[in-house]
DNA sequence: TAGAATCGCCAC
DNA sequence: AAACGTGGCGATTCTA
């Protein structure tokens, strides 16, 4: 069956007279329709053609190019207020726009993406474009062809046939979509996500500044060891090579190749079944040849200026002169974010690279993260006693584990038996088992053994809710998050690996769900608490928040951000104390 | 020859 | 199948 909903009236809004009738008409009503039809994907480079809204009865096509800003005015607390909840799909997209072109932060907003994102529970092949949507939950066919035509110029009937039929969908399919996130109790973490796509909205516009004479001096440096590098390995690794070419010169291997460079390694006696930097760290224990630390600089050096190096630069925006990366608010099955364009989730955490991320002059950056806050999940899960108790001590929890460990006084805690208890905490909430541990901490089997068994009598509630929660992961199939927030395992329980990796995902999937669960919530509370102020969320990896923040109230924002972040791990955790380490600098590091 | 698969490594 | 969860991304190598 085909939708169209075009055949609903649809008014062409041209004048700012048309504006009055629009609002009256939308008075009172708990929830509108809401598109945007664009000149082109970046908010800063291309223009707002149409905004359109949908009631039940009719869509309202605004025409920007021929409104001014003002004549938009009257609109302005229904878009930015609670009420009505605007339906959209992918609504951040359109936030963005209204954002810069209007001056109107979007909020009280419902995204039929996000939802259809959480109704597939961490599916990894359904897809999510409206047309998909739609068909899913409607069963209806949407036309999406115009979407991508030329909305600069003069409008055509199929055009505003289009307009009109996106935004006219979004009811319908919110009514389907909330009685499916009703049904299969995912409201709370739905309404969870909505609060996000305005911060989300709002930190994709402000990007992040890199000072960009720092980053090519450390590029240079880096390229410059990187050359000196390649020359030693390729005098080393060329020796056993047959002499090529007139001169006698031997043909260089690509470094880059891993199958060359395992063969070159072959040749000069080092026989390796891959070169990745583990076995070449375990290579290295072994025999102790400058090869193997030449390859490892070799390695850092050529990814860092791969990955990490002038192609980041190339992706500063002409406009701002800033970084915008792209979020996904629903990255991960767990509800992490995932970051593209470049992902500054994942730039080394080294002084150099951090200290090129910097606060423009007279503004400083915020810098805040969660301290622990799985280990402290997981204490709230267990409620067990003796974790909960080491937390509520405050201190060093590494040291306070092996104390209870090894049941000693916390200063007769050995610096080795602290990294034993450390490797435990970390790995235990990925459920690692003896085997990994015993490669981790480097001993024996039978010592790691030993350790794990140590641990879980130290703590025994972890133990139970561990084993439990790996259990269920392989009779149900499924796990939720203190939000909800619900992840259905696509493993066969039957099958011996897959049901090692269900249990795995069973342990860790509740614990780093919640985790973002906590940092949504905490990023909703700190957009609201800054409303007002010169500062603004740039940045957010997992438990970190960076702020860039006016200087004068650089104080004033840090125990804002403190206070919020600690706010939102409370609406979930109730047992255990939360701890968040602040920092206020001119770079992206952390400390005083 | 473009896209998929693999290797390898960065983050939390 | 590297031990231990979630990702992004770049270079090489494989394949339809």
């Amino acid at each position: 069956m085909n939708w169209q909903p075009y055949k609903l009236p649809y008014k062409l809004i041209e004048s700012a007279a048309e504006i009055g009738p629009l609002v009256e008409s939308l008075r009172g009503r708990e929830v509108i329709g809401i598109d945007t039809e664009t000149t082109g994907l970046d908010p800063y480079r291309s223009r707002l053609r149409l905004l359109q809204i949908a009631t039940p009865e009719a869509v309202w096509i605004i025409d920007c190019f021929r409104l001014t800003r003002a004549d938009l005015d009257p609109l302005r607390p229904l878009l930015a207020g609670p009420t009505p909840v605007k339906i959209g799909h992918n609504i951040k997209f359109d936030a963005k726009f209204i954002a810069h072109h209007l001056g109107i932060r979007l909020d009280g907003v419902a995204d039929t993406y996000l939802a259809s994102l959480l109704l597939s529970a961490g599916s990894e092949t359904d897809r999510h474009g409206l047309d998909r949507v739609v068909a899913r939950y409607l069963s209806l066919n949407l036309d999406k062809q115009a979407q991508r035509s030329d909305w600069s110029g003069e409008l055509d009937q199929s055009q505003l046939d289009y307009a009109a039929a996106d935004a006219a969908v979004l009811l319908p399919l919110w009514e389907e979509m909330r009685k499916r996130l009703e049904e299969a109790d995912l409201l709370v973490t739905a309404d969870l996500e909505f609060d996000c796509v305005r911060p989300l909205a709002a930190m994709e516009l402000a990007g992040v500044h890199v000072d960009v004479g720092r980053w090519r001096a450390l590029l240079a440096t880096f390229q410059q060891r990187h050359d000196v590098v390649e020359a030693e390995l390729q005098a080393a690794l060329g020796a056993g090579v047959r002499q090529q070419g007139l001169f006698g010169t031997p043909e260089p291997i690509n470094l880059d190749s891993p199958t060359q460079v395992r063969e070159a390694l072959s040749r000069i006696g080092i026989e390796l079944e891959d070169t990745r930097e583990w076995r070449l760290q375990k290579q290295k224990q072994v025999d102790d040849h400058p090869v193997i630390s030449w390859l490892l600089e070799h390695r850092t050096l050529s990814h860092n200026l791969a990955a990490y190096g002038e192609n980041i630069l190339e992706m500063i925006h002409p406009v701002t002169g800033r970084l915008h990366p792209d979020f996904r608010q629903i990255g991960t099955p767990t509800g992490r974010m995932t970051c593209n364009s470049p992902s500054l989730q994942q730039i080394p955490h080294t002084t150099d690279y951090r200290s090129c991320f910097r606060a423009p002059e007279g503004r400083r950056l915020v810098i805040a993260d969660y301290s622990q806050i799985e280990m402290r999940i997981l204490a709230d899960f267990s409620q067990d006693e003796a974790l909960i108790s080491a937390f509520d001590q405050g201190a060093d929890l590494h040291r306070q584990t092996a104390a209870e460990m090894f049941d000693l006084p916390l200063n007769q805690v050995t610096q080795r038996q602290r990294e034993y208890a450390k490797g435990l905490n970390y790995g235990l909430v990925y459920g690692m088992g003896a085997e990994g541990l015993a490669s981790r901490l480097e001993t024996g089997i039978v010592e790691a053994k030993g350790l794990i068994e140590r641990y879980f009598q130290a703590y025994a509630g972890v133990a139970r809710w561990l084993e439990a929660a790996g259990e269920e992961a392989v009779n149900v199939g499924r796990a939720r998050t203190a939000s909800g927030r619900l992840w259905i395992f696509r493993l066969d329980p039957i099958d011996p690996v897959q049901q090692a990796a269900l249990r795995r995902v069973g342990k860790n999937g509740p614990i780093q769900g919640t985790a973002s669960d906590i940092f949504k919530r905490a990023m909703r509370l700190l957009d609201e608490a800054l409303d007002g102020l010169d500062a603004q969320i740039v940045n957010a990896i997992h438990d970190e928040l960076v702020v860039e923040t006016e200087e004068s109230i650089a104080a004033e924002v840090e125990r804002i951000v403190s206070r919020t972040m600690i706010a939102g791990a409370r609406e979930f955790l109730t047992r255990v104390p939360v701890q968040v380490d602040v920092t206020i600098g001119e770079a992206w590091l952390k400390g005083r």
